[in-house]
DNA sequence: CGAAAATTTCAGAAAAACTTGAAAGTTCTG
DNA sequence: CAGAACTTTCAAGTTTTTCTGAAATTTTCG
């Protein structure tokens, strides 16, 4: 029953469910898009207090040195991921955003933008060039687009709805006391999304601000 | 400007926008969690009016006859395909659902159960665990993975009242209008879903209940 | 019951995605 | 400015996923 105190420092209750915790968050790198090597590099750094060089990410995770530096570079892209570097070195220190739902917020919001505002971009193309044209055919596939379009659009703005409103928690807490009222009121509507091209830079730099909550 | 009306059946307009949209939704299917092909079957036959034998789908997404079988059988696994015998053939006419909103629903649902309750209950076998253990990488992991579960319990919830909550069009109006608070008061807290197993043929089954709506 | 007309299954082929390792590029020290 | 210490990039190799085609199975008709 004991937990066996012998091992120095390998084999805690702590290594072992890091270990599990980084199985499971690569396994779910598919459910927010990123590979599994990606999302286990995110899980092990999350999982720790300090931030850690390319070489620990290498050693703890088995992974090649490229593979370590290309996981990190599409975490940054992400902007789910810190890099530092630590002035009189030469090392970087890669250390995740802290903040879980930030890192929710961003996940959203980048694949919002990569793959759900294409569906209502071409959706909005296509039902006029449908509309003009007769027949049976071309009648019902606008009523099965409209479907699609007005749930995308729901989605949409529910969406949208969580990247502007604050903190996910909250945000969650106000749906389920009613609270979300107040804030539909006030909803501006937002600068088209549609032509704004993703600044991949701006996306790591947003984590900075609003960071003394 | 005159709609080219020469070509009998081929080019017109609706069969361009059907092709496009099926690329789209093809493009789409890592997002619900199948394969571009599975996806690409679903969308053509959403475009249409009406069921199609397996040789109509190989001949108009050019697929061999065994992919679009398993197509088809994953579908209707996923509750997404009606699959009808007609008495005096010896066909099978597939036809898509026809309520997005319940296509939308059975996606998260069986989402939810390979993906997100796995989850939580892995988080909650490591917190006891970890908890039972003293030194401040344990309970600095107990923080993070406390974090995780709040947010996965909110999600849970949500897609929880989203599944149960009637048609998702009516959900969204009532979040949006804020009537979700007489929701919250009753809110049942769930028999845990650590222990239910999914089972995988009621899903399959709930797509007849409520059809008349 | 046996033949014909479909659908399903599955081993192997093709394609896609991921990882590696070495070469090229940066950034810091002397 | 040359050299050392890291990081990034990318072509090639490996693994995983997906598709095919033919054999096995199921279903209908005579």
């Amino acid at each position: 029953m004991s937990p066996s105190p012998n091992t120095p420092s390998d084999s805690s209750a702590a290594d072992a469910v890091r270990e599990d915790f980084v199985r499971l968050w690569g396994s779910l790198g598919t459910f927010w898009g990123v590979s599994p090597t990606t999302a286990r590099v995110f899980g092990w750094l999350f999982s720790r207090e300090d931030g850690a060089e390319a070489e620990d990410i290498m050693d703890a995770l088995d992974l090649s040195r490229g593979a370590v530096s290309m996981a990190c570079k599409e975490l940054r892209d992400w902007g789910l991921l810190h890099a530092e570097r630590v002035p009189g070195s030469r090392r970087t220190i890669y250390s995740s955003e802290r903040d879980l739902e930030k890192v929710v917020r961003h996940v959203v919001q980048i694949r919002k933008q990569r793959e759900w505002d294409p569906i209502l971009e071409n959706l909005r193309e296509w039902l006029p060039a449908l509309e003009s044209e007769a027949g049976p055919d071309a009648e019902f596939l606008v009523a099965r687009l409209r479907a699609v379009e007005s749930l995308a659009a729901l989605a949409d703005s529910m969406v949208e709805r969580l990247l502007k409103g604050g903190t996910v928690t909250n945000l969650g807490l106000k749906v389920l006391v009613g609270g979300a009222q107040r804030r539909a009121r006030r909803r501006q509507t937002a600068s088209d999304d549609a032509t704004a091209p993703a600044d991949p830079e701006g996306a790591t730099d947003d984590l900075e601000m609003k960071s003394a909550g």
